[in-house]
RNA sequence: GCUGUGGUAGCUCAGUGGUAGAGCACUCCCUUGGUAAGGGAGAGGUCGAGAGUUCAAUCCUCUCUCACAGCACCA
């Protein structure tokens, strides 16, 4: 038998039999070691004990210490001990597949009956006697006749689609626990003992297509999440709660921001306060826009049919287009119109309205679009996900050779505007040419090739997401992250260099002759609904001063007090703040608890001590001691403070 | 759109086959209180909409609608 040589974490190296398996090889070292060995990483792969090592590697053991293979074999083992407690209660079940995911891992079940949240308790007590079992994990690799065989004989379908679905060449792995038996690629635990009891929670039950597949029956989800132990879980149901806490629907509920109801469905009531959120922020990008060097338009809400058909949406996304049929005195059929969807059609009129020269390129060409979809009804989120929406929509007519220097000033002007917003990190995904695309593969290599360096050029680093770009060019997209480290899609920036075709744009160069511009289709904070959703949830509603509706509340603490109250209340105002009154017959603890939980950034408390002197005791939102200031003093010092971050 | 769960007072929620309740908010009265809920009284509901079963429906059945969770979708 030949030897192979194995080298560890530490340098060392000895040599065992070539098929020797990591569980071998760690009870080599140590029986400590093989006991806790939960999975070994060979030359980097995640590797299963009981896979036999054949050429000289580099091994090392995982144990619970190695949190990433250790969670990820804890969720995954999950997903089978729960698909065999299902099974083991419900034997005419059929299972499918079960990932993991996010904090932990799911798994779909074909069952006529849908699970319920009593089913999930059931089966989280049955995985337990499973996980106490200690049952050893055992593996064989079989081959694909005797798979598909296998599986038509247990009744399993989905089992049998998915061995015709992995590609010739690839192990087909078998799994057990005690009778139980899965098709899995691996890696699994030696046993089920491994897991820890009490670290797993069964969360919900959805349902899902199978395969991702809308054509495809919809299955059965249970979701889990798992961790290494109690306390993580119990860290991690916290956060959930938190999370919760933060939600915009809830925030703005009891801030007064903003309402929605049946008769509109997936469009917003601004109420006064979440409506000085959108105008204070639509101000602030208006400032930005003007700085950066683009015009502002604003084009029509209802347009005819024939500009939808001529720029490609009307075959595309008519579907999800409000339509509207209007009766015109004396036309044979009804008018057919489209709520505007998006800008760009609109925006290319305003380019072809007269002739434009290379002279007036790039020509960057802004909108607070008001557009509508037909979402979904299943899509919609608060105001996340809307059919009624405000994109800070842009369209740069330029020429191909000025994309990569209006890329980079894009980049430039987004990063700017989410720092002064508040978020310091950011990534960007690169979507390059999609299978189906219109162009030549030379124009989406100079594209390609303009938006990598552009990105590179302002200092920044990409993901690659291939074949993720429209069909009319590649694009970038920006991914904020929050306060609590949640993702965020929000800017984009796409090359076109198809509707500029469609709806015959069009220049005059410097030769003379007419060319076709490029379009750059770009957005910064996506939607104002959207992006002022995740300033709420990222601020958990204590908004900076100069978003926040209500800056300052000035309350009396005795009656006696009210005529300075609204004195200082002017001061305030005349100062451009937003500063109310708050002389009811209440106590201040009362008023100080409700302006505190409306997130109102400062109370000033006015007694007869502070009319004496002209000041005010000034407590800010979040800290429970006061302290005094002068009304003259304090009035300028938040003028300062309450000025957006470009007009520091 | 699909699967599931919901819709009861402004908000958060309880409840019942015989036309409904709590806490908070609201109004009034007492209280003028110094930094996260002072006390009392009062008012407030077509129980999401429509149809059906029933002597009788907020409750049971069906349809619609909206919301929530997930899936699918997101120009």
């Amino acid at each position: 038998m030949s030897q192979i040589t194995l080298t560890f974490p530490d340098g060392n190296q000895r040599s065992y039999d070539a098929g020797v398996t990591p569980a071998e090889v760690a009870a080599s070292i140590a029986p400590s070691l093989a006991k806790a060995a939960l999975s070994a990483r060979v030359n980097g792969a995640h590797w299963d004990l009981q896979w036999p090592i054949e050429t000289d590697a580099k091994v090392s053991i995982n144990t619970l210490k190695d949190d990433e293979p250790a969670l990820e074999l804890i969720r995954h083992d999950l997903a089978h001990i729960m698909a065999r407690a299902v099974q083991e209660i419900w034997p005419d079940v059929k299972v499918t597949i079960g990932p993991v995911r996010d904090y932990g891992w799911f798994y779909d079940f074909d069952r006529a009956e849908p699970f319920t949240p009593e089913d999930l308790g059931e089966i989280e007590a049955r995985m337990k006697q499973i996980i106490n079992a200690r049952e050893p994990v055992r593996t064989e690799v079989w081959d694909r006749v005797r798979a598909v065989e296998h599986y038509i004989s247990t009744n399993e379908p989905y089992k049998v689609e998915l061995v015709n679905r992995i590609p010739e060449g690839e192990p087909l792995r078998m799994y057990w626990h005690g009778d139980w038996q899965d098709l899995c690629r691996g890696p699994h635990l030696q046993n089920t003992g491994q897991v820890p009891a009490d670290a797993f929670k069964l969360t919900h039950v959805a349902g899902a297509y199978w395969l991702g597949d809308n054509t495809r029956p919809m299955l059965q989800r249970i979701y889990g999440v798992a961790f290494k132990n109690k306390n993580d879980l119990k860290a991690h149901m916290t956060m959930l709660e938190e999370a919760a806490k933060r939600d915009h629907r809830k925030l703005g509920k009891e801030m007064d921001l903003f309402h929605m109801q049946e008769e509109a469905p997936g469009q917003i009531f601004w109420h006064p306060n979440g409506w000085t959120i959108y105008t204070q922020l639509q101000d602030y990008m208006r400032r930005q826009q003007t700085k950066g060097g683009y015009v502002e338009v604003n084009t029509p809400q209802v347009v005819n049919r024939k500009l939808w058909e001529a720029s490609g949406h009307w075959e595309k996304y008519q579907e999800n287009m409000f339509i509207v049929e209007v009766d015109e005195e004396g036309a044979r059929e009804k008018v057919v119109n489209a709520l505007k969807p998006m800008n760009c059609p609109c925006h290319v009129q305003i380019f072809n309205v007269g002739l434009k020269s290379y002279r007036d390129l790039p020509l960057r060409m802004a909108e607070f679009g008001s557009c509508a979809r037909y979402e979904p009804s299943g899509a919609l989120h608060g105001i996340m996900r809307v059919r009624g929406f405000t994109q800070d929509d842009a369209h740069i007519f330029c020429r191909e050779s000025q994309i990569e220097s209006e890329t980079k000033l894009f980049i430039e002007f987004l990063s700017r505007i989410y720092r002064d917003l508040g978020f310091t990190e950011f990534k960007i995904k690169f979507s390059d040419r999609p299978e189906k695309r219109a162009g030549s593969d030379e124009v989406w290599d100079k594209a390609e090739a303009a938006l990598a360096n552009a990105t590179k050029a302002a200092g920044y680093e990409f993901t690659l997401n291939p074949g993720e770009g429209a069909f009319y060019g590649p694009k970038l997209e920006f991914v904020l992250t929050d306060a609590i480290g949640r993702d965020w899609q929000c800017g984009t920036l796409q090359v076109d260099f198809v509707l500029p075709e469609r709806l015959d744009a069009s220049y005059i160069g410097e030769d003379g002759n007419r060319h076709r511009p490029v379009m750059l289709h770009r957005a910064t904070l996506g939607s104002f609904e959207r992006f002022i959703g995740i300033l709420i949830e990222s601020h958990a509603g204590k908004l900076p001063l100069w978003l926040a509706p209500r800056q300052i509340v000035v309350a009396s603490i005795v009656s006696d007090a009210d005529d300075y109250v609204h004195e200082v209340v002017a001061a305030l105002r005349a100062a451009g703040l937003r500063a109310e009154a708050d002389i009811r017959n209440e106590k201040i603890n009362y008023k100080v608890r409700e302006h505190s939980l409306g997130k109102v950034p400062y109370i000033f408390a006015i007694g007869m001590k502070e009319v004496e002197e002209r000041t005010v005791s000034v407590r800010r939102l979040g800290e429970n001691r006061t302290e005094t200031a002068a009304l003259d003093a304090i009035v300028e010092t938040l003028k300062g403070e309450a000025l957006p971050p470009d007009l520091r």
